[in-house]
RNA sequence: GGGAUUAUAGCUCAGUUGGCUAGAGCGCCACGUUGACAUCGUGGAGGUCGUUGGUUCGAGCCCAAUUAAUCCCACCA
């Protein structure tokens, strides 16, 4: 062991894990390079919101990227990670507001300047907080990139887009229907509303005729709206109401006169066949009502209370206390005829779960038909996968059903929309500038719209406008197009398609050609982390206790592309332990090496050195294969169980004898292949666990100047193939475990050495010649003795009986004969249905002419090794019984 | 109402174009301080891959039906 030599004798990330993303960071290894002619690999990443704290959701995001964007980087591509954090309008606003009434102020009090002072202010303080939580999983971005959504150069192509889709005609402003929050006092889109089962009631409301006959009875969820009534629907086809089309109805309570119009959208098997028509306050009757010409009577306030159209005794009162008192005064006076228990659904603010009214308003609208029909197109065609590809057809099946995205919004932090009011004269200007004069009527009395644009507005546009965007700068040309956009379903709407559409249209060109879904991580009992269960589980509490690399590790390990996760403590356990097992094979070899190993000479290695040179190159490939296919969890699978259980399970006990006890020439091959296979190891590793891998590969002699980030993706090296080695080594690590089973099975004490004679098959003796000390330091031998194949042996022996043979070991006073037959016989009859089993297949005359040769070969020599080892077993059978 | 997903060891989950004598982690049982690691080692028990049909030489994997659970979308008052 050399002087210097520093290892702890377990791995303890917590210590070194910052200072090693510092030199890192600092060194500029993250900084992307464009490099002409060399296809670059890009991630922009999903930017997180401003509002606050990581989250485990950021920390699934962040960790494939990063395991991406490492793979990349070390395969040699230019490779972009562009990082950034998005404004969250409406969520940052919130928060704000919160913190004001903390203060006992007020967004009106304090007016929109000063509020946005405030905003910024939050920016400045938070924004950065995330950022530095990202640097503590470990992730690899290009910092000196790192854009904001309401940045100057994104701002500027959010006003370019805005003004180019109005010059299209695609931005319009319009009175529609739109989700209304009254806590939030803003429009919403149709995709910040959550609907949930709720159950409630259904009421059966009495509208007299005009005349003062019986009129028809209609039902309702929402009795507070019949105040902005202004007509009665029935099916043209209702024979129970073709009277009363055309004829008036009195509206209770209001006492106005309302219409009865027959549209064939109501549905006679409903309710009572008769609907109550408020245009301003359903998007049903809205709808129904434009056809027929009704009035448009709103009677509720931004904030959700009645206002002076509902009349007086409602004036002001909300929503629910007005339902209790029309439907008081309704029972009073004789009109509420039923009440019934119903469920339906109601839309819920997503923001704050107030419950969304829908009403009529003004608002800016971008027309989707479009749009959407290109950005079908290319999923559909192929320029844009989808991994899995199942949520392709979630994409599909919103884009061809979508409406119109109401884009504006009631509040102060985001982008303005760039539009202007002549009071003058009223004309509407929509430029990228703020203009000085009205162009038609040259009035300076302009007004801006007072309202910002949805938060999605600006993230649809982050591919491009990160680089750059509108201006043609050389990141824009060279990076765009992206590579991978990685991203959680749960936004496939919100942001993945909105980038597709702004990319082809603004662009020209597809955002990205891979989309890889992740799921999101749920709490140990399957429940979706939330606030209001305050079931989430910090990140960084993980980090602290675990470690970057066991978190990362912890949350592809095992996890089904697009597949939901558990987070538990066990898993983070799990691979924190791998860490510490891949630290101390590590410093294993690191104690036993002497300097820069020499070479390897392929003629000079032995059995096992040449197996796990073999192997290597398998799982080379393999990781290689799973990460070029996004297969995230399956790369880190075969990584683990190639690192745990053939290099230190057998291949480092497998060396000890050579590295101890070997002629130098031995101890330099022995060394040379540990370097080699460890080396290959830390980088296959690097892009799972960063830090660790970074922490060790610096310690390796020779690299100690080097970076694990930096270095080559290890690549399969033909020369180390090795197919009969390999094959060796599974006769001898078979044989080794079955004497193994034997040992432990008679409760043989593990400190007993035992003589084993083997009886190898026909062609084994020569093979094994060397492999005393691997019995010796894996299977409890004293001594291994290669028998003939006719020798007698004359001691009382237990038999274990393995692919190559028969190894005997005399164990005097512990053999029990009966206990050994009794295994025998149980190993004899497991062989015979194995036997069986693949007589069976073979005497398939389908499978022996269908199925690939090398199959049907490979049945055969199953037979042939289970049918020896039988007749070994039963050979022992027959000797023990006499 | 439409669409999707899940159902594999006690628990949590892998299983890439059908070839599996079905794996891992945790848990359980037994043994273990042999010069990296008890955050470990060795061995073991434990599953007719939800159910029923079908396609195929062959099905955990494909098809159909069915049961159960979950999620998303949808303007039925």
């Amino acid at each position: 062991m050399s002087q210097e030599f520093q290892m702890e004798k377990t791995f303890q990330p917590q210590e070194k894990e910052q200072q090693i993303y510092q030199e890192w960071e600092r060194s500029g290894a993250f900084t992307a390079q464009r490099v002409e002619g060399k296809k670059p690999y890009t991630i922009v990443m999903p930017p997180p919101n401003i509002t606050g704290q990581l989250h485990m959701g950021h920390a699934v995001d962040v960790t494939i990227q990063d395991i991406l964007i490492r793979f990349h980087r070390m395969l040699g591509d230019p490779t972009l990670w562009l990082p950034g954090t998005d404004h969250a309008s409406i969520a940052t606003e919130n928060r704000i507001v919160e913190q004001m009434r903390k203060e006992g102020l007020t967004k009106e009090g304090i007016g929109r300047e000063a509020f946005l002072e405030r905003a910024w202010e939050w920016k400045e303080k938070y924004g950065g907080q995330i950022t530095q939580q990202l640097r503590r999983m470990g992730a690899s971005c290009d910092w000196s990139r790192e854009r904001f959504t309401m940045d100057a150069g994104c701002s500027r192509a959010v006003s370019e887009v805005f003004v180019k889709l109005f010059e299209q005609g695609l931005i319009y402003r319009g009175e529609r229907i739109i989700n209304w929050c009254p806590v939030c006092r803003t429009a919403l889109s149709d995709i910040e509303v959550e609907y949930e089962e709720q159950h409630a009631h259904l009421w059966y409301i009495r509208y007299p005729a005009e005349d003062g006959g019986e009129g028809v009875v209609v039902a309702t969820t929402r009795p507070e709206t019949m105040l902005g009534d202004t007509g009665v629907a029935v099916n043209p086809e209702d024979k129970r109401y073709l009277h009363l089309i055309g004829k008036k109805l009195m509206l209770p309570l209001a006492g106005r006169v309302l219409p009865v119009v027959a549209d064939a959208y109501v549905d006679p098997e409903f309710g009572t066949g008769a609907v109550k028509m408020t245009p301003a306050h359903d998007p049903n009757d809205f709808e129904i009502s434009k056809r027929h010409n009704l009035a448009i009577l709103r009677v509720m306030n931004d904030d959700g209370t009645m206002n002076e159209a509902a009349g007086a005794d409602y004036q002001g009162l909300s929503a629910m206390d007005c339902r209790k008192l029309v439907l008081q005064r309704l029972k009073e006076q004789g009109y509420l005829v039923n009440t019934q228990d119903y469920t339906h659904s109601v839309g819920s603010c997503s923001r704050c779960h107030t419950t969304v009214e829908p009403l009529i308003s003004e608002q800016w609208f971008l027309e989707m038909a479009p749009l959407a029909k290109p950005a079908i197109e290319a999923v559909r065609e192929g320029q844009i996968t989808f991994y899995p590809d199942r949520f392709a057809k979630t994409y599909f099946n919103w884009m061809e059903n979508i409406r119109d995205w109401c884009i504006s919004r009631q509040l102060w932090w985001g982008h303005r929309i760039p539009a202007w009011y002549c009071q003058t004269c009223e004309k509407v200007i929509v430029a990228r500038e703020a203009p000085d004069t009205c162009p038609d009527c040259g009035s300076i009395r302009l007004h801006q719209d007072e309202d910002v644009l949805d938060t999605w507005f600006s993230s649809a546009l982050w591919p491009f406008s990160t680089l750059g965007w509108p201006d043609q700068t050389e990141d824009l040309q060279y990076f765009y197009p992206t590579s991978t956009l990685a991203t959680g379903y749960d936004i496939i709407f919100f942001w993945v398609a909105r980038m597709i559409f702004s990319g082809i249209a603004h662009m020209g060109q597809v955002p990205f050609d891979t989309v890889l879904i992740h799921g999101i991580v749920r709490d140990e009992q399957g429940r979706k982390m939330s606030k209001s269960l305050g079931n989430g589980v910090d990140p960084l509490e993980l980090i602290e206790t675990y470690g970057a690399d066991a978190l990362r590790f912890s949350l592809v390990l095992g996890v089904a592309p697009g597949a939901d996760m558990r987070v538990s403590s066990e898993r983070s356990e799990a691979a924190r332990n791998f860490a510490n097992k891949v630290w101390n094979a590590s410093r294993f070899v690191l104690m036993n090496l002497d300097g820069v190993p020499g070479a390897i000479e392929p003629k000079l290695l032995r059995t096992p050195e040449k197996w796990i040179l073999s192997r290597l190159n398998q799982a080379i490939r393999q990781v290689t294969n799973h990460l070029k296919g996004n297969d995230l969890g399956l790369a880190a699978q075969t990584i683990y169980d190639f690192a745990w259980n053939e290099f230190c399970d057998w291949f480092i006990e497998l060396s000890k004898g050579d590295l101890f006890d070997g002629t130098p020439e031995r101890k330099a091959q022995a060394r040379a292949v540990l370097y080699q296979v460890l080396s290959a190891v830390l980088r296959l590793l690097h892009p799972f666990m960063p830090f660790l891998t970074e922490m060790i590969y610096k310690q390796l002699p020779g690299h100690e100047q080097d970076s694990c980030m930096l270095s080559p993706w290890p690549l399969e090296n033909e020369a180390y193939s090795f197919k009969d080695e390999e094959q060796q080594m599974e006769g001898v690590m078979d044989m080794i475990r079955a004497i193994r089973v034997v040992r432990q099975e008679l409760k043989v004490q593990p400190g007993h050495r035992a003589r084993v004679l083997l009886k190898p098959k026909p062609g084994w003796a020569e093979r094994l010649t060397t492999a005393e000390p691997y019995f010796q330091r894996l299977a409890g031998a004293a001594s291994l003795q290669i028998l003939p194949p006719d020798a007698q042996v004359a001691e009382k022996t237990v038999s274990a009986v393995g692919l190559i043979g028969e190894a005997l070991m005399p164990l005097g006073e512990l053999v029990d004969i009966e206990k050994e037959i009794a295994r025998l016989e149980k190993e004899a009859q497991t062989l015979e249905a194995e036997i069986s089993r693949s007589r069976g297949k073979l005497a398939n005359e389908g499978f022996v002419k269908k199925a690939p040769p090398a199959l049907v070969e490979a049945e055969k020599e199953k037979i042939a090794q289970n049918e020896g080892m039988l007749e070994t077993v039963t050979h022992r059978l027959r000797e023990l019984r006499q």
